[in-house]
DNA sequence: CAGTAAATTGGTAGCGCTGCCAAAAAAACC
DNA sequence: GGTTTTTTTGGCAGCGCTACCAATTTACTG
């Protein structure tokens, strides 16, 4: 943590008085109104029936004293908690924060709550975590992926709450899952490369065992490209996140070990800024002399001098249906968004 | 003839069934362990004093059992929270990942849950948003910046609960403030291009009515370069968000008009990386031609080719410390963490 | 205008837990 | 052994609200 640069500072007296603010109550504003309790209630919730006098009276008590609905006993006294839990790998991959972004729009609009905690891809953490979360009795629990240790699993089931997987479709859904397939991404993003003629093909990328999403990536990748005769050449595996810097370090190292490769499949977008970048630095000619490919579809990708060749995903749209589907409490499913693959300029 | 046990009828009593998940309680697993409800909370909470025997007890039972403390029953309980309210202007600006990263790592630390909004650099969002936070009865409350309606302060300031407000140091705090100054940011941007030699400057920035932070940036940079007799030559301003598209965009705008300039300023690292493709794609050289200056100091601004020149703002740390004064409960104070300006090889 | 249906209301029992207090058990003392 | 002290316990009253039900008022029939 870093030091401290602390402006002077009021007594701390003053803190103990802020803290012992006198909170109004519902019984508070039904005897200012002059009615009973469950009439408020119905009142600020619009729920049940009264008269349009009542109505007036209470929302001018609730003016007058600045009532502020306590949720906590809302939720322990009714069933269901609008509350949505968000337990994710990571808030440095843009993904999540798009996720995020895309869940937190619909989920406001119905009057939920978004909880979230930060599992840095750590399986352990994350039933740690999950645990934490049910305790909150959450209407749903939103992870990433399948990929989840036998005690989440057990929990979430017996937790009798919604449980989306997000991100990923390759696999057997608890409840709901919404994503696109990482399989069919890394085959496509294969074939493409193939099918423009490149044979001496490499891979960088971040930690898999962490990440398993990049990891079915890169398997049907290797697959692809080995049921075509042109097995997978080399590839560089850094031991920390999918980043920028990574990317251009990974490229470094791989064409420093094999230099004849003429196209390199990165795990990420920003690890394939990364290698472009290393190129522009190099003067190494994109795409004649290596061709760069992608996966995410990162706006940045579009405005460098030449377009990144990548697949665009979802990420925004896949929070907003996970959202979508449990707002509307729908049945079990699995929606699969696809991705797209932007040919761009560098492959 | 075999007794006939009837099934249970397929329809609403088996999904009301399934809805309410038969959740263990507390006073099941006192009663499982033989002992009484306050004990089993005493040992979950390992709070007051017990014997080693009855907290085995307990733990087996709440083993057996799969109990998970109902949370929101222990918060109408007692009296502090444990959730920290964010509500934050938006995601796709780096900077509030980034404060919520630093800020999740602490608060999971210390059994704090995080809870967030987005409020589209919206005051009347946020105010609406700020008091459906408030009804979640958080431990504190977490702004960006300074300027917020008054029925948002009011409302705060009657919550009774922690206020933090982030990302910035100039101006009046309402209870705790950590960040770094934006004033001076602008003035030791301006001072940095003035002092290399730079006397015909450019402005691009997006919306400055919504990002009240990036405005005052601007206009301390306008004076400074006003006092040094080299006042602003001109200005692009995209009504959009901060993005690397808006960046390009805006540098082509502005030069399109103002070929002469020698330097141009953005207002934010994605702007100026945008600025910088532009400049890459014409061939225009940097710095010679043209300087560029951002701000953030994101990490990919330092693996380009040239590294951007920026301001490093110290985002991840201004989440920790904010967790930090709130899990300490630490008296009113402003905490400036203060920027580091990297000269790069872009002015 | 009686007579019934419909729309409004208020009372009150919990939701599952914690905090307080007093009771019981164990330990320490003379 | 008889106290006094300390440590462990259990009982129970709420926390602030919602859900249910019954009471009341109002609207609407013929």
């Amino acid at each position: 943590m870093p030091p401290l640069r602390q402006r002077p500072e009021p007594g701390s007296k003053v803190t103990m008085e802020f803290k012992h603010q006198a909170t109004v109550t519902l019984a508070e504003v039904a005897e200012a109104a002059g009615v009973g309790e469950s009439t408020v209630s119905r009142v600020l919730r619009n729920h049940g029936s009264f008269s349009g006098r009542t109505r007036d009276r209470v929302m001018a008590a609730v003016e007058r004293l600045g009532y502020v609905p306590n949720r906590i006993a809302g939720t322990l006294a009714s069933t269901g908690s609008r509350l949505v839990a968000f337990v994710i790998p990571s808030l440095s991959n843009i993904v999540f924060p798009d996720l995020l972004r895309g869940a937190s729009a619909i989920l406001e609009e119905n009057r939920y709550q978004a909880v979230f905690s930060v599992t840095d891809y750590d399986p352990q953490k994350e039933e740690a975590l999950a645990a934490a979360m049910l305790a909150w009795r959450p209407a749903a629990v939103m992870l990433a992926g399948y990929e989840h240790t036998g005690g989440t699993v057990k929990m979430l089931r017996a937790s009798g709450c919604r449980i989306v997987e997000m991100l990923d479709v390759d696999g057997d859904a608890l409840d709901l899952a919404v994503g696109f397939s990482n399989r069919a991404a890394g085959r496509e993003s294969a074939a493409f490369l193939l099918k423009r003629g490149y044979r001496r093909i490499g891979y960088v990328g971040h930690d898999l065992n962490r990440d398993t999403r990049a990891g079915k990536r890169f398997s049907s990748f290797c697959e692809t490209l080995g049921a075509h005769d042109a097995p997978l050449a080399d590839r560089e595996i850094l031991a920390g996140a999918s980043s920028v810097e990574n990317g251009r370090l990974g490229l470094e190292r791989l064409l420093a070990r094999t230099p004849d490769l003429d196209a390199v499949y990165f795990s990420n977008d920003d690890m394939a800024l990364g290698g472009y970048f290393h190129c522009l630095a190099r003067g190494i000619s994109i795409p004649s002399e290596l061709a760069i490919f992608g996966y995410n579809g990162l706006d940045i990708g579009r405005v460098t001098p030449q377009p990144l060749s990548t697949i665009r995903t979802p990420r925004v749209a896949t929070g907003q249906v996970a959202a979508q589907l449990v707002v509307t409490n729908a049945p079990p499913q699995v929606v699969d968004l696809g991705f797209e693959l932007i040919e761009g300029a560098t492959a």
